[in-house]
RNA sequence: GGCCCGGUAGUUCAGUUGGUUAGAACGCUAGCCUGUCACGCUAGAGGUCGAGGGUUCGAGUCCCUUCCGGGUCGCCA
């Protein structure tokens, strides 16, 4: 093919198809570069050898496809390109055929395309036709093939499950399906085959993993997509370490295999707790330091009320040392790091600069001396660092200083795009707490294990009450999550209890689940990788779109064949469906 | 639902305090050209300034509404 050919076929007959990349056209000679999913290589057409063939190439234009049979030739020593990987070749043309003639393009088909995006996605499969996005997607065919090969090998089967299912309570939005034969009936379209893939471990088929399509109606990010794909696994007679280490050795092979990298073994691990803490987040980035410190005992006393009053709510106040940015940071600078931790909705941001002999800043005044010298003591201060603070309620302090540090690290030059990575969190909490409708949720989902040493809490305090929910985290991104399941039906009936369903509830969201609990269930538990996040963080992509052949934008919708639409009267007749218009 | 950003030839963009006929580059069309590879040279075609309304003697430019897209908060067990 085009960009497998090289000096060592000098000589051969060689017939090549493939869609014009280029023609230049010099007259009595013509060069045109053609283009197949390996690369490109350059025709030669020269009118003093077979004019009427000239002739023919005279009427090519970008994007014709062409059947080219000729001769590969070593180029002359000053006629080669040294930025073509194909560069010392060239085939001399003895017969063209166009095979398909072609409009002009809407944009130009290149690598690193600065055409708009809009655009690109109404003509999906010419930006498709561009190297860097046929790279990605090859890679994700290897990724794929990595998981289902490495997954075999290991004793996994894979097993499709429904994705016309029913809808289950908690968790994401559902599309939702209408059927025909059951009017006013609909089936959900699955968000994660997680009740499936227990209910094949209660079958025996004690190793499943599946590559999935799942679906949430809920609104698009970066990094989301509204169906995306899952490498989604269980397993029985597990416990966490099981789970880890089967799932280590996938990542290891996927780098391995994709990246030629060899990450580290076993991968770091972190608790909740210690990623909270130290990172502000429950998916750190560890790429770069500037972690949080607590200072929240050096100011509970403090004349400055803001601290004071936070950790008397029982709050806290924490900071993070930008080392170096005191120097640098102009006052507008710092006044757009606020407004980060606003988004976040942090009331405000107080900062210190530590000069030679003192510090500035708009709290000094309200600060002790030694609370001052104290806490410079223990962020480690120098002269030029800034020191950000942010006291309130420990979840708005650990989630906007949390994002602040990623901002710090991106400006300040401390992330190394060329490293990965990686790591554990383990020990999330069992629930967390639903202000609005006041009870408690499930973290993970309502079918995670607690674990074992904190199941005497469920009852006098679920906040405190651990799970054996994991996830595994890629320079700060959630790459995949799971947990080990309940497999008792008693427990698994007082957890519906503590999210506020009753036994009739549980019985008729989950009666099936609960039912096949009775017949001999085996301990299990899983995991999901999210393939598109994995895929994107890979190729090193920052946009989920560019990993996903057909992807929707923003508010949910297919630019290119212009889904979702409006359908026949008939058809909803059919289904017994009327719309209504809302109005405002 | 909130906030921020963007929309001007096919494409990427420029367009000053509101002022004559809205420009450039690339692409496209035609002609010339035998070693180009971002070929070169010459000529030409190409515009609902996202849409609608308003202010004004005059709007790409100011105001309002709206559509499309991106980022983000909420949301995403």
């Amino acid at each position: 093919m085009c960009g497998e050919l090289t000096a060592a076929d000098d000589g051969k007959d060689v017939v090549l198809m493939g869609w014009v990349q280029r023609r230049r056209d010099l007259g009595a000679l013509i060069f045109v570069t053609l283009r197949d999913r390996t690369g490109i290589i350059q025709i030669v057409f020269n009118s003093d050898t077979d004019p009427e063939l000239h002739d023919k190439a005279l009427g090519v234009r970008s994007e014709y496809v062409l059947a080219v049979k000729g001769t590969l030739k070593r180029r002359s020593p000053d006629a080669v390109n040294k930025n073509m990987p194909t560069g010392e070749v060239e085939v001399i043309a003895s017969e063209l055929r166009i095979l398909g003639k072609s409009e002009t393009p809407p944009f130009h088909i290149e690598e690193n395309s600065d055409a708009n995006e809009v655009l690109r996605l109404k003509h999906r499969y010419l930006d498709l036709r561009r190297p860097d996005l046929q790279r990605n997607l090859i890679l994700r065919h290897r990724v794929a093939k990595v998981a289902r090969d490495y997954y075999d090998e290991n004793g996994f089967i894979e097993i499709e499950t429904p994705v016309l299912g029913r809808s289950t309570p908690e968790g994401a939005r559902d599309y939702l399906v209408p059927s025909r034969v059951h009017p006013g009936k609909f089936y959900a379209l699955p968000q994660s085959p997680q009740l499936f893939k227990q209910l094949l471990m209660v079958s025996g088929f004690d190793r499943y993993m599946q590559i999935t399509k799942c679906f949430r109606d809920e609104d698009l990010r970066a990094d989301r997509q509204p169906e995306f794909t899952q490498i989604d696994l269980e397993m029985s007679f597990v416990d966490v370490e099981d789970v880890i280490s089967v799932n280590e050795g996938f990542v290891r092979r996927v780098f391995k295999e994709t990246l030629g990298i060899d990450l580290p073994t076993p991968f770091k691990r972190l608790t909740y707790n210690e990623a909270m803490t130290r990172f502000g987040s429950d998916k750190p980035d560890t790429r770069f330091g500037l972690e949080l410190t607590d200072v929240s005992d050096i100011v509970k006393t403090s004349g400055f009320k803001v601290f004071a009053d936070a950790i008397a709510n029982g709050g806290s106040v924490r900071t993070i040392n930008a080392k170096t940015a005191g120097g640098s940071f102009s006052r507008k600078e710092i006044d757009a790091l606020a407004d980060v931790v606003k988004t976040y909705k942090a009331k405000g941001l107080a900062w210190m600069v530590i000069e030679e002999g003192g510090v500035r800043s708009p709290i000094a005044k309200f600060l002790s001396e030694e609370e001052t010298s104290a806490i410079i003591n223990r962020l480690n201060g120098e002269a030029g660092d800034l020191l950000l603070f942010v006291a309130d309620k420990d979840e708005i302090v650990f989630d906007s200083l949390g994002h602040l540090r990623l901002v710090l690290g991106e400006k300040l030059g401390l992330i190394d795009k060329n490293t990965y990575e990686i790591l554990w969190v383990t020990e999330f909490p069992l629930f967390e707490r639903d202000e609005e409708e006041n009870r408690w949720v499930a973290k993970h989902h309502p079918f995670t294990s607690p674990m074992d040493e904190d199941i005497e809490y469920l009852d006098s305090n679920p906040g405190r009450v651990r799970a054996k929910a994991y996830d595994i985290v890629l320079n700060g991104y959630e790459l995949g999550g799971g947990s080990i399941r309940i497999h008792d039906q008693e427990l698994q009936n007082k957890m519906f209890n503590l999210i506020g369903f009753s036994d009739e509830e549980a019985k008729e969201r989950f009666g099936f689940l609960l039912e096949a609990f009775k017949y001999g269930t085996p301990p299990h538990g899983g995991l999901a990788f999210g393939l598109d996040r994995l895929v994107m963080l890979l190729t090193k992509t920052d946009n989920i779109r560019d990993v996903i052949a057909f992807p929707k934008v923003q508010t949910a919708a297919d630019l290119m064949t212009n889904a979702p639409d409006v359908v026949d009267a008939k058809q909803l007749e059919e289904l017994s469906i009327e719309t209504v218009t809302k109005s405002e």
